[in-house]
DNA sequence: TTTGCACCTGCATTTTTTTGCAATAAGCAT
DNA sequence: ATGCTTATTGCAAAAAAATGCAGGTGCAAA
């Protein structure tokens, strides 16, 4: 695979070391469908390599993290999930009653993006933000006077 | 104060009670300059309050949160605070290079909570989010070419 | 191929956060 | 005021996440 070698290169070229539990934490989140959390990541890992600490997980996922490989999102119910940053970037929208999760299209955040950096100079990254708000169904279940 | 009263009758509408731990929790968070995280909230509890336990505190943050009277902001280094929701609702941005965060008005937001509206049915939070992203400074030293 | 240095790992330990449970107390109804 | 129902608390214990360290290992340069 072609792209395993970017990845590969973008490691090495930043001071740090492709190691075999590194380049097994990093397919095991490319390979998840999309959203992955540090338990899953860590049963997929142990599938090919029994030994590895959790706290290699950890560390791992904090590496690649701040390489900007991967993304970190925080749901609104806690739970932290780490996704592949592929082409298709993107960010999630997390209901507050029911906790769906959306995921939207960055375009959306083009003029915003635009308007912060030109107000205040600071460089907004299209990073995975989980946003938390009341989707439709649920929005109109609260219409209807059905309270929770 | 009467705006002490306007909360506690949030509280009770809610099948919640007023416990003065409660009350501290939140106070303890309202008369904090803006932000504040776990610890700190335990420690000023404290001063009034000597033996309360630091998972009281865990459960009251929660519980407040659900209320959507203090607002929950997980910072890019992973730290999370809480801030008392008043009247200047306002997002963060967090530099992914100093940690220095700023606050921005929500009327930024305003356009595209629209759009997302508009087209998801999505009823975007005023939240506190904390969007990363690289403050005008560190931009400025990256394109001198000084790296990190 | 060999060497050397700095990064990484696993393990043990600490710190942080969550949870179960019995006792307590808030606040409504009487 | 008093009693009753049930949310809440403190404590202990569990679970999750972070950290220190000594030995192992990637990998670039010789």
């Amino acid at each position: 695979m072609s792209c395993e070698t970017d990845t590969i290169e973008t490691v090495r070229n930043s001071d740090q070391r492709m190691t075999p539990q590194r380049l097994l934490v990093l397919s095991a989140i490319r390979h998840s469908g999309e959203h992955i959390n540090i338990n899953q990541i860590h049963a997929q890992v142990k599938k090919a390599y029994p030994i590895i600490n959790i706290s290699t997980i950890y560390r791992n996922v904090a590496v690649l993290k701040e390489l900007r490989l991967i993304s970190e999102t925080y749901k609104t119910d806690g739970e932290t999930l780490y996704e592949w940053i592929g082409d298709h970037t993107h960010m999630h929208m997390m209901c507050r009653d029911c906790n769906d999760m959306i995921e939207i299209d960055d375009k959306y955040l083009d003029s915003f993006k635009k308007d912060i950096r030109d107000d205040f100079g600071f460089n907004i990254d299209i990073d995975h933000l989980a946003i938390s708000g009341l989707c439709k169904p649920c929005k109109q279940l609260e219409q209807v006077g059905y309270d929770n």
